[in-house]
DNA sequence: TGTATTTGACCCGA
DNA sequence: TCGGGTCAAATACA
């Protein structure tokens, strides 16, 4: 993200990417920091390292405040090969509740579920399946009355071990050319990717910090060069595989070849990892801190190396 | 043998 | 009542 913006862009918008840009600077020096620390288990930088991470988030919580009041609807704007179709609803805080109410009864559960009403979710329409850079498991299939194709459901893989509720389901729209939507209901409370902020902080000699915070995509368009993706690979569980694609890119055969990871440098997986997510979620209102958050998440624009060419 | 996928059944919301 | 979403047994696969 750069520090200059159009005149005609309004003022509660560069108030809000300069927020952004402040974010940039506090997570650099966090990096500073921690590259400092690194190596030695000294303990007493911790202290200094919270202190930025709340201002990083304060940072990214004002940016969201004001760009929620400003009638912001660029996300046509970003969104280039991907984009956000929609976004809807809130967090339910009573979603785990009835989870794990659901889960505790007779042995045949079969059908015996509580349906969410208005999880969050948020679509995107691609021309290939694109890696997200979670790990899903296929949990359904279903006809859909006049579509074309069976739409697939999928639910995170740590939905039982870390009552992650995360779920997505795909159908493909198009035949030819193909296109693909996919809904991504709820968001991931799950810790997939554990190392990634010392990936990110590893990520690159060159200031790239702004991957992670300045939603800027010009340094990662390359990821086979990037680092972050070769140290990324190494992090992550292995049920990532689900979305490999068989006979696509060198990528794909250099990441099942390795390590059978595949990821995916999803915006969501930056935010989340570092919990970002879930503390601005609690800081603002869900709604708005829902809508925002997939602004943000999508304004980034990815090229979807890591592709299917048609479902599994 | 353990794990992932398939598939039919079942329930909920519109 | 119907369609969509989810469950879980059965099956496939590594």
């Amino acid at each position: 993200m750069e520090s200059t913006w159009p005149e005609s862009l309004p003022s509660s918008k560069k108030k809000a990417i300069e927020e952004l840009v402040q974010g940039r600077d506090i997570a650099n020096q966090l990096r500073s920091l921690l590259n400092k620390s690194a190596g030695d288990d000294n303990n007493n930088k911790a202290a200094p390292a919270e202190d930025l991470v709340l201002r990083i988030l304060k940072s990214f919580t004002n940016s969201l405040l004001i760009l929620n009041n400003a009638e912001s609807d660029e996300v046509s704007q970003i969104q280039a090969n991907t984009h956000v179709t929609s976004w809807n609803g809130g967090p339910k805080s009573s979603e785990s509740s009835e989870e794990t109410s659901r889960s505790t009864t007779h042995k045949d559960r079969r059908g015996c579920y509580k349906r969410r009403k208005t999880a969050q979710s948020w679509t995107k329409e691609t021309p290939n399946l694109t890696d997200d850079g979670y790990a899903w498991r296929k949990y359904g299939q279903k006809v859909i009355l006049n579509a074309k194709f069976p739409r697939h459901y999928y639910r995170c893989t740590h939905k039982h071990d870390q009552g992650c509720l995360a779920t997505k389901h795909v159908q493909r729209i198009h035949d030819d050319p193909p296109k693909y939507r996919s809904t991504y209901i709820g968001h991931h409370t799950c810790r997939n990717f554990l190392k990634v902020p010392e990936l990110f902080l590893d990520s690159s000699p060159s200031s790239d910090s702004s991957v992670l915070l300045s939603f800027d995509n010009s340094t990662i368009t390359n990821k086979q060069d990037n680092p972050f993706f070769t140290s990324f690979q190494s992090s992550i569980k292995q049920e990532c595989k689900e979305e490999i694609p068989s006979d696509h890119n060198d990528i794909a055969h250099i990441q099942s070849s390795s390590s059978d990871y595949l990821v995916s440098p999803d915006r969501t997986v930056a935010f989340e990892s570092l919990g970002l997510i879930s503390v601005l979620s609690s800081t603002l209102d869900s709604d708005n801190g829902d809508v925002i958050s997939g602004d943000l998440m999508d304004s980034v624009d990815f090229n979807d190396d890591f592709l299917i060419d048609d479902f599994p």
